[in-house]
Parts: structure tokens; sequence; C-alpha cells
DNA sequence: TCAAACCCTGTAGTGAGTGTAGAGTCAAGC
DNA sequence: GCTTGACTCTACACTCACTACAGGGTTTGA
């Protein structure tokens, strides 16, 4: 099959399967006589693989070493766990997180209710105060990557 | 005060600073006549505001809108309270959506316990069944931002 | 023969910085 | 005056996982 009908078989784009076969997540596939890519259901299998592993938020760096284990069957799965351990970890560190950020948000937002002056409110005063002391919250501890909802 | 000393009193590295003068946030101090960038207390306290939001996670262009505000004390903060509802909102919906995705990567995790051959690994049939069927996992809606943890 | 749909490569952009090269400045000690 | 080391300067490339073009070529159906 050719880009187009992959990407559409794979809810991928075409500009995503064109990138991992760039960084070596997808093998490089044959190509007709006017340079198009066919790809075989190999190569399908290998795309689902990878998003699915994505969608399970492992980064390209993970997906890569995890390939390397399918590509060796006769090798211990040890480090397969070891790789979804510490990938649990890192969700669960960073659900602790957003969960003292919500709070903290939550209290400086209590501090303004009534409609007033910008120079009166307390949520800019809150977030000052706490600049001015060094910013003893959560972030200083180290936030650890972006909230933003890209509401795909 | 130069460069390194604001950063030292900020926690902010050097470079940081210099990003944000770049990005408008933070205004160009005077220079010295060996061209060393002098900032004032009026600097220092604006960077610890934009720091104190960066530490609530907000993004440089939220702060933007909220520098913004700050420089018009006279406006109304109902914008303020909205900035901060939405951004409430993000944090509620990403943790919500990380939750989710703990859950299903623990499920994962309980097929595989003994340790064996990756060619009999539960955790790798577990994502290609799932790659397989279309992926009706979490991320499948669409996830939103990274996961990991920096550990700074 | 023509248009529409598809595909190609190469490059630049996103956010919020981080890292580096290669140069200049400044203060202290000799 | 000279040297050393710490500090600073600009400009640029890199991170991650894509996304979005521009400017061309190919294929398919009418």
């Amino acid at each position: 099959m050719r880009i187009g009908e992959l990407a559409q078989a794979s809810a991928t784009t075409i500009e995503t399967i064109r990138f991992y076969e760039r960084e070596g997540l997808l093998a490089s596939p044959a190509r007709t006589e006017g340079n198009y890519r066919i790809y075989t259901a190999a190569h399908a299998d290998r795309l689902g693989l990878i998003r699915q592993c994505r969608n399970l938020d492992m980064t390209l760096d993970e997906v890569r070493v995890l390939l390397r284990f399918k590509d060796q069957p006769q090798a211990d799965c040890g480090q397969v766990n070891d790789l979804l351990d510490q990938h649990i970890g890192h969700v669960a560190q960073r659900i602790r997180e957003l969960r003292a950020l919500e709070g903290e948000l939550r209290t400086l937002r209590r501090q303004c209710t009534a409609p007033h002056a910008v120079a009166d409110c307390g949520i800019l005063q809150g977030i000052e105060d706490a600049a001015g002391q060094g910013g003893n919250g959560v972030g200083h501890q180290g936030l650890t990557a972006r909230t933003r909802t890209l509401s795909r």
C-alpha cells in the first residue's frame, strides 16, 4: 500500500510516517518506479506498535528500546518490565505534581471573587507575594512537563 | 547588579534571563561601558513574577497577558480570573488523562510477573493486541503533553 | 489531454529554554 | 605592565515529536 493508505489505516499523518522513517523507527520501504513508497503488512504492524506506545505516552527513545527487544525474541523480558515500571513511575510522579499544583491554583483563585481593579486583585498579589518569598510552591521542586491540552 | 548575580538571586540561569529579554518579557536593562547588562530591583521583581508564573505552569503567552494586566492597574481584573480559571481547567484535564493512562499501564504491567523470553512476554503481547485493535485506550482521545520527569 | 488527487524532497517552525563557540571585559595578584 | 581566571557578550545549533509549508513530480480517471 502507499503512504496515504497506511496513514489512514493507522490514524497517523503522512508526515509522521515519513518522520518515523527518518528517525529509523520504521524501515525504509521499497519504492515504485515513480519513487512512491510501498508498504507491506509488516510495516503496518510496526507502525501500529509505535503508535500504541506513543498512546501510552512513551518517548520515541523508549519505543526504540522496546522495538530492539522485540527484534531479539530470545532475550530476557526483565528489561521490558523495568522500562514499563520506570514509565509508570514517571506518570505517577507527574500526577502528584499536578495535584499539588491544582491545589495551589485553587487557593490562589479564591483570593479574588468580586471583580475590581487589577491593582487590588488578590490573585496578582498572591503571585507576587510567592515570588517575593522565593516561591515555596510546587513548581520550585521542579515541575516536569507542560500541562497544556491541545484538544485535538 | 550584573546578570550572574540576578541569576543566582532568582534561581534562574543566565541563558534564561537573556531568553526572557529576547522574548520581550523582561525589559532590556542599561549597559556598562563594557556592554554588560546592569539590572535594577524592578527587573528582579519582574523576573521573580515571571518565574513564579512558570512555577504555576503557565505558558509564556499567559505570563505575557498577566504582565500586560499588571501594567494597567486600573483595568478590571475579571480577565485575570478567566485566565486562571482556564489554566485550572487545563491542569484538571491533564490529571484526568494521566490517571486513565496510569491505570492502563498498570494493567499492562500485570501481564508479566515472572521473567521469561521476550517472545512470550505478556506486556509486548498486550501492546501489540491493543495496536491491532486500533488502540481503544486513553491516548487515542488525545494525550496532551509529555509525562517526563526531569528530576532537576 | 487535462485536472485532480496523490506523492516526493527539503526546509522551517513549534515552546521554553539549553548548550556551545569564539570573542571581549574586569579585577586581583605578580 | 602582564597574566590569570572569572565573568560576560553575541550568535547559532540543539532538544522533542511532530507539523506545515514550497515547489516540484506521478498517477488516475474522465
